[in-house]
DNA sequence: CTGTTCGATACCTTTTTGGTATTGACGAAA
DNA sequence: TTTCGTCAATACCAAAAAGGTATCGAACAG
């Protein structure tokens, strides 16, 4: 096809050979093979040079069209297997929205514009069936169990915050213990049917033998900070949730032996070596380097 | 590109070597080399098969798009090759749109409706030029002089008609000889540069020693005609003319030794091979079969 | 009439592609 | 657990396709 396209714009096949650094008798014999391969002859032959007839004129005007196609499917191929062009499903949860995840995703999409993204709001169990399912290809959770078919990579470590009513006494204090919170009421929001942050927290109470009355029937987190704001209770919770700055309510970081850092980690298939997720982890790889709020 | 079309349906290489009539390790070596060439995995192997990538899904969304635009460029191509699609450039003069250039014109394009026919009104001597320059393909026109480039068919020939106007006492007559003609008023319709109908017609009362008035200054037969209908005087014509159903006017067959028929030819360059030309040719030559109006 | 410029042909070499036999990996059934 | 079947990959060979060199014959220009 490239051999007709340039034979057809020189009009002379030893021109066209030569621009297609090749002898001009194997170009006089390709260009027989598709004329009659076609049952139509392309080229009139005269002594100066050759012409284009009717039927060369035709596929002269269709070339391009094609050839640009191939172009935009080899490109495009390309950037997929590079992982710039394609989707990336991503398994989120409630919380997981505040702060650290948008701002990885903002940062992909920016270094990957072509990749369209979309979210799934989904529970850490839900993530990894979605995940063996191929619905999603990466997921965000934290506490995120050992699975074999599952790699875990921790994105972050956050220190626990205790969120309080701006006029509760403890905001006097710069830091807080667990026995600091001994016999107020305690907002949770349980993260089932898998253990997560707030399973720790009721274990952290009984390790340390603080005796708190605990509220379970709150689903996430926007909620529980919003009770707090209302005065009903503190809440045990993380850096992130810090990004709600929600009215009377004050933050102060925990102090605690068994209730350190909490991390945030992204999962994905151990066996799914496409080239988005790869580009993906990258970008959270690098996100140590962005400056945290 | 089919085999990986084929492959990215059937998601397994022997099926997809069986439906493609290869054994399975060319085609192997083949998705190997694509996928090199484009640097990119295109397909998954598993123990069950193979599944498309992220890249190998966008190229198969691609190839369809290929595969059709050449199949298209293939179809057109015959297709112009066979004369069933292009455009013609047809020379005619301004008698001839009158009867059986257009029944020839509109039969051909019944059988080739993906053929533009373009019109182009000109004299004789325009006509051999333009076909020389390549602006027409093929002209139409009468008494055409032989020239070593240009052949000649003869579309078919015609009587010689006396065009007289109904009043005139010569309509009581079934035929009308040239001497009969004697003394009236004729008007002829030179086609200037060349020699035509009316050089032969003056040459032929000159032969027969018939003296009759002669009106030269019209350029059409349609004015002549136009003439004839308002009483100014006789005119010598073909057959073709007799559609031209002017009020007053009446058409005799003209009989005489040396106007006998006119023929009506059309003219192509011999070293023309397009197959269009080819195409209307074999439509011209059909033409006898017509019924004739 | 001669030299030049075309594309076409003949003949050979290289490259590419396809076929056969076999391997190695994995999973299902005994 | 072993065996069998299925899958893609590899090694090796044969066939086909494509390219290169030399040369031809036709058509023009000088």
């Amino acid at each position: 096809m490239r051999y007709f396209q340039v034979l057809a714009e020189e009009l002379n096949f030893s021109r066209a050979a030569a621009r297609l650094h090749m002898a001009q008798p194997p170009l006089t014999r390709q260009i027989q093979a598709l004329e009659s391969d076609l049952g139509a002859a392309l080229f009139e032959r005269t002594p100066r040079g050759v012409l284009l007839t009717t039927a060369g004129q035709t596929l002269f005007e269709e070339v391009p069209n094609i050839l640009g196609l191939v172009a935009r499917a080899r490109s495009r191929t390309e950037q997929a297997g590079k992982g710039r062009l394609g989707r990336l499903d991503v398994g989120i949860f409630g919380a997981s929205i505040l702060n650290v995840i948008p701002r990885v995703l903002s940062r992909f999409r920016a270094d990957h514009p072509e990749v369209e993204l979309f979210l799934h709001t989904m529970t850490k169990a839900e993530q990894i069936e979605a995940l063996r399912e191929r619905r999603i290809t990466v997921g965000f959770n934290r506490l995120v169990p050992e699975e074999p078919d599952i790699a875990v990579r921790i994105v972050l470590r956050e220190r626990y915050l205790v969120a309080l009513p701006a006029a509760h006494p403890l905001c006097a204090q710069a830091e807080i213990t667990l026995p600091d919170m001994a016999g107020e009421q305690v907002i949770l929001y349980p993260n089932l049917p898998m253990a997560g942050l707030a399973q720790l927290v009721i274990a952290a109470f009984a390790r340390e033998k603080v005796v708190v009355r605990v509220v379970q029937q709150v689903e996430d987190v926007l909620t529980s900070i919003a009770l707090v704001s209302s005065g009903f209770g503190l809440c045990i919770t993380t850096a992130s949730a810090a990004s709600l700055q929600l009215p009377h309510v004050e933050y102060r970081p925990l102090k605690s032996r068994t209730l350190k850092d909490i991390d945030l980690s992204c999962l994905y298939r151990r066996d799914d070596t496409s080239p988005i997720l790869r580009e993906f982890l990258e970008v959270v790889g690098r996100f140590d380097d962005a400056p945290e709020r």
